[in-house]
DNA sequence: TTGTAATTGAGAATCAATCGCAATAAGCTT
DNA sequence: AAGCTTATTGCGATTGATTCTCAATTACAA
């Protein structure tokens, strides 16, 4: 995690932003958290842990931790844009169950093949792919109902 | 197309809804467009074909035509949802092009099946499933720059 | 034709996200 | 260490898509 600060430092200098204060509670808000996240639940951990630090300046600091490689945009689904984490986490798509929110991180290798060849097929170069799966998992299959 | 309204019309009466002229042109300027739609061209092609049609109403019957199975949601990458006919249209996956906007549709009954897979494993029931790939095209890759 | 409950259009309301600006401060240069 | 330049912050105002309110209309079954 000291490692992402330091390249988040470096991106920032490589652009002539500052690295403020601010900006490394941001991050390091992000890198204590477990899974996925969005604004809302960002800026009250922020809020509550340290008094003052404005809704605009997460906004704001969002698109350059997507620049930098240390976050990404993952889904959309929902209301909101949830984020996670993207370095040194592996690519994996998502099982998103409609009816309790809980949501499954899934990984395979063949799938990410096969998208690779699709690529190739339309001579399409890939810069970000996403896979996500709504239904109902296991518990909630399971309940009662379909 | 006359089946759709046919189909329209009977989910419409099924929940106790009436079928509007309203809701009637809606569904007809949607089967009359060619790809994707957002809610924005819809409005315009219905304004400018017949004067008032409002808004509101559009928004509102986009829910019940995604319940009777006649669009869907197909993305939420950019600023607005985009929606497409569903019936008769067989799944598919999407490449869009960051640089130019063009979206490219592609089928692959491998991943499909690599998905089932996948839910098999975790036990979770799929209704609804997106793959999205996001790059430069055949046309802007070769262009200039990387 | 009548009655009832759903629907419409228009404008108001909501609410996440962005913007504008004056005060502040990061970080380079002496 | 101090000065300078320019990016950044917080705050409130603004935007813009979507939803809501409500009175007038209308589908549709009896
Ligand atoms: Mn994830
Ligand atoms: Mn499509
Ligand atoms: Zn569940
Ligand atoms: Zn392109």
């Amino acid at each position: 995690m000291i490692n992402q600060i330091a390249i988040f430092r470096e991106y920032l200098k490589s652009r002539d932003l500052r690295f403020t204060p601010e900006r490394r509670l941001i991050l390091e808000a992000i890198l204590s958290l477990p899974g996925h996240f969005n604004i809302e639940g960002l800026y009250y951990k922020l809020h509550r842990k340290m008094g003052r630090l404005s809704l605009a300046t997460i906004y704001r600091s969002i698109p350059h931790l997507i620049n930098s490689g240390l976050i990404k945009e993952v889904m959309r689904y929902a209301d909101r844009p949830q984020y996670e984490k993207s370095l040194g986490c592996p690519h994996h798509g998502h099982l998103v169950c409609i009816n309790c929110g809980k949501i499954l991180e899934f990984k395979d290798d063949e799938i990410e093949k096969l998208q690779d060849r699709v690529c190739r097929e339309y001579d399409f170069k890939p810069t970000e792919h996403r896979l996500g799966i709504r239904g109902y998992c296991k518990n909630c299959r399971h309940k009662k109902g379909k």
